[in-house]
DNA sequence: CATGCCGATTTGTCCATGACAAACAACTCA
DNA sequence: TGAGTTGTTTGTCATGGACAAATCGGCATG
């Protein structure tokens, strides 16, 4: 009845799912989808099912699958080619996670009932309980894991998804306080942030968590700092490292096409690590940049760093 | 020497300037700028000094210029047109920052001279000193202001505008964390968040702070937030009130749309509160939507609410 | 002088189509 | 089995045209 149902614009779905306009448009004539209609002024306006749609497409090729074959397909298909976690190569996830499973359910389970303190609560308890590293590593990773699968398959509700970001967010920031303000100075200088097509913040803070923990110094962009940027602050805060964050949410391309730009522009002794869903670049190498797909792995890293240092 | 000279794609300056190639060729076409090369393969190539010149005018054009006035220009013409605080109205700002006026300054040298560490320890101690709400009231809208107006006029790096989201950031979710742990259940339940466009997160926590210390009930969604989903989150959570906030750098137009849209949405209820820079629609009337242009009024308007409840 | 209305201009975004390089899959041959 | 060659898939870029929404300028009215 409102224009709400009338679709999106391109634009929109552009923002909405990742997808560029271009692609939209040439995946509509070469595979007969998606099919918007067209608002009075021959624009085209995108379903919101179709929407939805593409989203799942999305994430399937961002796992590896090639559009041909999917963009074909109708959604439950999709769905149940996500399910059984095909095609993803050796990310083994299940590991740690596993032991912890039961209560991780809990956590969901609050997330979706909508109880916003029980889970602030339910946070805070096993965070006493554990620890931080432990917290991070058992709780908030195997969480992303299950929520992400669910998103995949839209068992969740977006509002719910930002909820969940928000509060992990007040979480790691409070902790993070903490811990800066018993610091002491030291080295590696690592600076954190994303790539500008990355908006994602919450694997970056996690990562800074973990190299906290392990006495590094850090300092955070927050997400989304164009390549330029990146290298001026490397320069005015001398860091040893720059660590970017990425999510499998954007295309192997504009992740390559960054990291490489960045590279050449870094000064050659500065490290560059790439850390999260690496997995699809992991294939390809690239000069010059460490990959660090587990937060696990950096505490290794760092010993390995401090010891190069010599 | 390297390719960094040859210039950038048209995708690569889309990512550093927010530019979308479709303005860029149109610039192109219509003004005669920028003026890239051409590779062996008749695609763009942006040289870096035009990306530099390409992104003072995307900051000319957020601050309220017109392309037609500043293209054109040279880049020192730009620089000083923004020097003197041109085209921004009635900001009155000043009020309660003159008298903290020398302490602000020293936050900023702080971040200028990069002492990340430093800055992180005065804001410490300024909370610690003045308390919560005046350290926002005090320090950090003051600051904000002051940045702003350094940043309009290109006198700040995009980074340290990064490191500095990200500290106060860090700051305020700390002290919401503690808040949230001691607080009561009660009305108002507030649900916080801003539009699809809106991606400025620091003003949503300010609001937050000043809602949670006055005994409201906060859910926060974090920033950008599709219609439909803030209309679902606010039924499931059974909110009064949902909070908006705005910055400036978004035309008036994507605010009145998404907040008619909204309003039309949401059960009559409960009360759509929109904060932040929304003097650019203070003079057009949106019916059912209460302006909360400043953070000190959010008290009263609590206590309004309260008194309205009976 | 302030205010509201109307035409002219500006400006961003959209459309259609064509083209090509890089990545990938399939196949051949030693 | 492995390495090289060939054909296909796929994202991105280019061109040129079009138009709606926003803005500006002038004009009339209170």
């Amino acid at each position: 009845m409102h224009d709400a149902d009338a679709g999106l614009t391109i634009a929109a779905v552009e923002r909405d799912t990742g997808i560029s306009k271009d692609t939209l448009r040439v995946w509509e004539r070469r595979y007969g989808f998606p099919v918007p209609g067209r608002n009075p002024f021959g624009e085209r306006t995108y379903p919101s099912n179709q929407v939805t749609k593409l989203r799942v497409v999305k994430r399937l090729l961002d796992a590896g699958f090639r559009p041909g074959r999917v963009v074909g397909m109708a959604l439950d298909e999709l769905v149940l080619l996500a399910g059984p976690d095909a095609e993803r190569s050796a990310a083994p996830a299940g590991g740690s996670a596993a032991r912890s499973a039961l209560d991780i359910q809990v956590f969901l389970d609050l997330l979706r009932a909508h109880d916003v303190e029980g889970l602030r609560r339910k946070f805070d308890l096993a965070l006493m309980h554990i620890g931080l590293s432990r917290f991070v590593s058992e709780v908030i990773t195997p969480l992303n894991t299950l929520i992400g699968e669910h998103w995949i398959r839209g068992q969740i509700e977006v509002f719910e998804e930002h909820v969940y970001t928000d509060l992990v967010q007040t979480m790691l920031r409070h902790s993070l306080h903490d811990l800066a303000a018993r610091a002491q100075p030291g080295r590696p200088r690592v600076l954190l942030t994303t790539l500008r097509d990355e908006p994602h913040g919450l694997g970056l803070l996690m990562a800074e968590v973990a190299l906290v923990v392990e006495g590094a110094q850090c300092v955070s962009l927050g997400v989304q700092t164009p390549v330029p940027d990146i290298v001026r602050a490397c320069k005015a805060l001398d860091s040893d490292i720059v660590a970017l964050g990425f999510t499998a949410c954007n295309g192997p391309n504009a992740m390559l096409n960054g990291l490489a730009d960045l590279r050449a522009q870094l000064a050659p002794q500065v490290e560059l690590w790439a850390g999260g869903a690496v997995a699809a670049i992991g294939r390809r190498v690239v000069d010059g940049v460490r990959l660090v797909p587990e937060l696990g792995q950096i505490a290794a890293e760092l010993k390995s760093w401090r010891s190069r240092l010599l």
